[in-house]
DNA sequence: ACGCGCCACCTTACAACGTAAGTATTTGTC
DNA sequence: GACAAATACTTACGTTGTAAGGTGGCGCGT
């Protein structure tokens, strides 16, 4: 069975016998095409579904073919949460250093984020709970590099080392609880793959529950927008605390 | 090995005739019991490694007997979430119904889920990441007992229906968020199974990350409990905020 | 030009998994 | 004891991650 390959690599010798250039058919397969292959294979059919066969077949490639370029399953997890950790670095919005003050800077940081986060709703909860190479490092942002970002921001903005530290902590967990909740009511888990029916869900007997069916509509309401804005707002002038206080 | 069954079996006839108690080396495993002991495995082996067999194998008994009180492993999973967050109800610091103030209500409950989390880190993020039955059912207050608690209290003490339930979205992400960084950071993930070796970590190379290196230590240190306490009531504060403005 | 090694991919194989289907064994009732 | 129901076991199949080794063509040294 062939599979529709759009990049048709598999039988170059009937490509070559038909006199057509072909010119270099064979792009071989690095790393980083495996990684964006997966987040996409992720986005697209859950967590859940994602197999080391699956995704070489969408590469046009046997499973473990892969294994040249990924040690395993696990670590390719972890180059999946790499991958969309990274896409910040190519955010324009992004700085990576304050420029029009510090609250600036974490407003372009949040929002980044939350960019990432909504864009990969269903890879998001990996980058939340997969574990951070050191425990310092916190989800969701969870590399190196991103937390010398912050603090030498931080610190350069007249934060004080523990401000700075303590605005690290309190912003990952900021992000972190609005954001997971976010991509969770769009419908995205880590857990199972299988789409709910997309059936109008029936009511579960709320009868015994009058308040939570009472107020149905306005727990179903969408408000993340505006209530992300608003907890980060707040957020804000709780660091601006922290620098002052320390 | 048995283990302690608090409860035996289900007594209603049998407890007239209260001659001889005839513990039948046969007790019959019923949901319950299978499910506290998928809490217990998570807790000690870690997510990936409970299997069917393997549960069976703690119980007593052969993988296939399990189906008949739980339809598949995935609905395990979703059971033993229930079973963790049920906990909160046998927790006595935690009311169902304010009796000295909201704040206090929101305190007692937030201590219960937080007790929760930390009796479980292994468990915890399934209770996080695992996708509720309804949109409006957020984690980690994830079933409509907790929610309809939430909202009645809540409005009970005087906010109306659209403080009460902005006051749930934000105390919930706040839960979130903090919990699941604090868990995260006792070593715990949904991923890997294999504890990192504990050995002592390497320092990836900081040389590029000095800001990091410098504030290594302070970036160690566990401050969860204060700042859990912190947010809280700065929360709180919000809250109250929320309900005067409507 | 020629062979040879290396590189990128494929094939095969295996243990472990979730679970459908059928079978055996205990338990409760008369 | 006989019989039906409840309970647990056995077997089997398809799928998974991945260890081990095979294969074919490209590039280099001569």
């Amino acid at each position: 069975m062939s599979p529709p390959d759009e990049r048709g690599t598999v039988d170059a010798d009937a490509a070559v016998v038909e006199g057509k250039a072909a010119p270099s058919a064979r792009i071989p397969l690095d790393r980083q095409r495996i990684l964006t292959a997966a987040v996409r294979f992720i986005d697209d059919n859950g967590l859940l579904d994602l197999t080391m066969r699956k995704l070489g077949a969408v590469l046009g490639v046997e499973a473990m073919s892969l294994y040249r370029y990924v040690p395993g399953r696990e670590e390719l997890l972890d180059g999946v949460v790499d991958t969309i950790v990274n896409e910040m670095y190519v955010d324009d919005d992004v700085i990576h250093k304050p420029q029009d003050g510090w609250q600036d800077f974490l407003q372009r940081l949040a929002h980044g984020v939350r960019r990432i986060a909504l864009a990969h709703p269903v890879a998001f909860p990996l980058v939340a709970s997969r574990p951070p190479e050191a425990p310092w490092l916190r989800p969701p942002l969870r590399n190196l590099h991103w937390v010398e970002s912050f603090l030498d921001g931080m610190i350069s903005e007249g934060f004080s080392d523990a401000a700075a530290v303590a605005a690290y902590r309190a912003f990952t967990s900021f992000l972190l609880g609005h954001l997971l909740l976010e991509v969770s009511s769009l419908g995205a888990s880590v857990g199972p793959l299988d789409q709910l029916g997309s059936g109008e869900n029936e009511d579960p007997d709320l009868k015994s529950y009058p308040q939570v069916r009472r107020l149905r509509k306005a727990l179903t309401e969408d408000h993340s927008a505006a209530e992300f804005e608003e907890s980060l707002e707040n957020l804000i002038e709780r660091i601006a605390l922290m620098k002052k206080g320390s």
